[in-house]
Parts: structure tokens; C-alpha cells; sequence
DNA sequence: AACTCGGGGAG
DNA sequence: CTCCCAGAGTT
């Protein structure tokens, strides 16, 4: 009897190292200079990934500094009461990430608690209001663990590039999309951290939701969508000339 | 799997 | 005007 196939890898070795160094390249050059990216202080990392759920950098920015100055650490935020959390949260929105943070902060810090926020995506993802995402951004930003995540910025982009088939709405598919993202991690922690920032801020800044930058895009040479972008265009133009 | 939570900006 | 945004928790 044959012995099974191996599994086929998520995504092609050669290309995945082509499109992430590619990716990385890019982003040292043209990546935002945002005040979460200078640290690697998880209380300071978490805060930043709390605020940013749903919410856009601009707005994130200011409200990030200014609670930082009023809660300096994450023992702070424990020792306050839920409504000066909730306080410094005011004009956010999504008021349940304010509890929530207050929540953890009492947890981590609690005598039977962990005392430190954990590097660890799974410990992570135990705590209140960090799910899958959230985890896999504090273990990466401010610990550098080879760890993946995806966002909705990295859902589209691993969608357009490598399975433009998948639709990143449809949780079924979003699965797929975290195997894809698993898979193309690079080999060192610290290039971990480049790529993922970099995978997201491809998706704020060149591939966003409504419009493709294709011709800004480091990445289009390893792009199914481009490619298919391509071919369209190949066949118009050889119609036009038909006539 | 679908719904809810907020407020602001882009297209 | 609709859709989207560094999602997560609940039903």
C-alpha cells in the first residue's frame, strides 16, 4: 500500500520568505513612527492593542499618552476604581476594553496572580478582554515571541495575496487565514515583530479595504490578486486591439 | 453564527 | 449615505 502524501505546506516555503522579506524591507523604510512601536513594555503594548481594538490609530494616539501619564503602571490601574479607568477611557468608545483592563489589572496583580502580564498567547488569551488577536500582538510587540496574529488589516492582506478565494468574514475562513499566518512567520522573534507590524500596516496604508495601492505595494510580485488584476487587464487591452 | 458595543473618518 | 476601523464577549 502507498503511504499517504505528506500534508502540502500552507503556503510555498520560497514564496512565504519572498513576500516576507519583501514586506520587512518595506516597512523599515515606510513604516509609521507610532509611540507603541518604540516600547516593549507589555503593560505599555497591552494598553495600546486594548485601544486600538476597533479604533483607529489617529484618535489612539493621544488618549494612549495621556493615560499612560495618569496610570504609569499596570499596578496603578489595579490600585484606581473602575470609573477613573473608565474615566480616562471617556470618548474612546467600546467601554467594556476600560473594564476589562481594570479587570486584568486586578488579576495579574492579585496575590495568586501571575504578577506580570504574560509573553504566552494561550495565558493571554485567558485574561479579560484579550482574545485571539490581542494575544498574539502583546506576545510579539513586547516580548518578541514568534507569534502570529490576525487582525483585519492581516486577514485581507493574506486573503489578496495568498487565498483570494477566502472570504475574511466568514469565520470558517478566518481559521484558514490564522493557519496562513502561522505558517509565514519568520524564523527570529525579532523579525516576527517587524513582519507583524508590517502585515498590518501594509493594510492601513497600501492594501485598506477600499482601495488597492497596488502600484505602492512591495509585495505585488508575490500577490494572487495582482495577478489576476493583471491578467483582466491583459485581456481588455487585447479585445480593444481586436477591433 | 449572529449581535452588540461607539465614535469618527474615508469613499 | 454606507462601510470600515490593531476585536471580544454574549446570546
Amino acid at each position: 500500500m502507498p503511504r499517504p502524501a505528506p500534508p502540502l505546506p500552507v503556503v510555498d516555503p520560497a514564496r512565504a520568505r519572498a513576500f516576507g522579506t519583501r514586506l520587512r524591507a518595506w516597512f523599515r523604510r515606510h513604516g509609521r513612527d507610532l509611540p507603541w512601536r518604540r516600547t516593549r513594555d507589555p503593560y505599555h503594548i497591552l494598553v495600546s492593542e486594548l485601544m486600538l481594538q476597533q479604533t483607529q490609530v489617529v484618535r489612539v494616539v493621544d488618549y494612549y499618552a495621556r493615560f499612560l501619564e495618569r496610570f504609569p503602571t499596570l499596578r496603578h490601574v489595579a490600585e484606581a476604581e473602575p470609573e477613573a479607568v473608565t474615566d480616562a477611557w471617556a470618548g474612546l468608545g467600546y467601554y467594556a476594553r476600560a473594564r476589562n483592563l481594570h479587570a486584568l489589572a486586578r488579576r495579574v496583580t492579585a496575590a495568586d496572580g501571575p504578577g506580570v502580564i504574560p509573553p504566552d498567547p494561550e495565558a493571554l488569551r485567558a485574561l479579560p478582554g484579550v482574545g485571539a488577536y490581542t494575544a498574539g500582538a502583546v506576545s510579539s510587540f513586547a516580548y518578541e515571541r514568534r507569534s502570529a496574529l490576525v487582525d483585519t488589516n492581516v486577514a485581507r492582506v493574506l486573503q489578496r495575496v495568498f487565498a483570494p478565494s477566502l472570504d475574511p468574514k466568514r469565520p470558517r475562513d478566518l481559521t484558514r487565514l490564522w493557519r496562513i499566518a502561522e505558517a509565514i512567520v519568520p524564523r527570529t522573534g525579532r523579525a516576527a515583530w517587524v513582519q507583524n507590524q508590517a502585515l498590518m500596516e501594509l493594510g492601513a496604508l497600501v492594501c485598506t479595504a477600499r482601495v488597492m495601492r497596488c502600484d505602492q505595494c512591495p509585495v505585488r510580485a508575490s500577490c494572487a490578486t495582482y495577478a489576476a488584476t493583471v491578467a483582466a487587464a491583459r485581456t481588455t487591452v487585447a479585445k480593444r486591439v481586436r477591433r
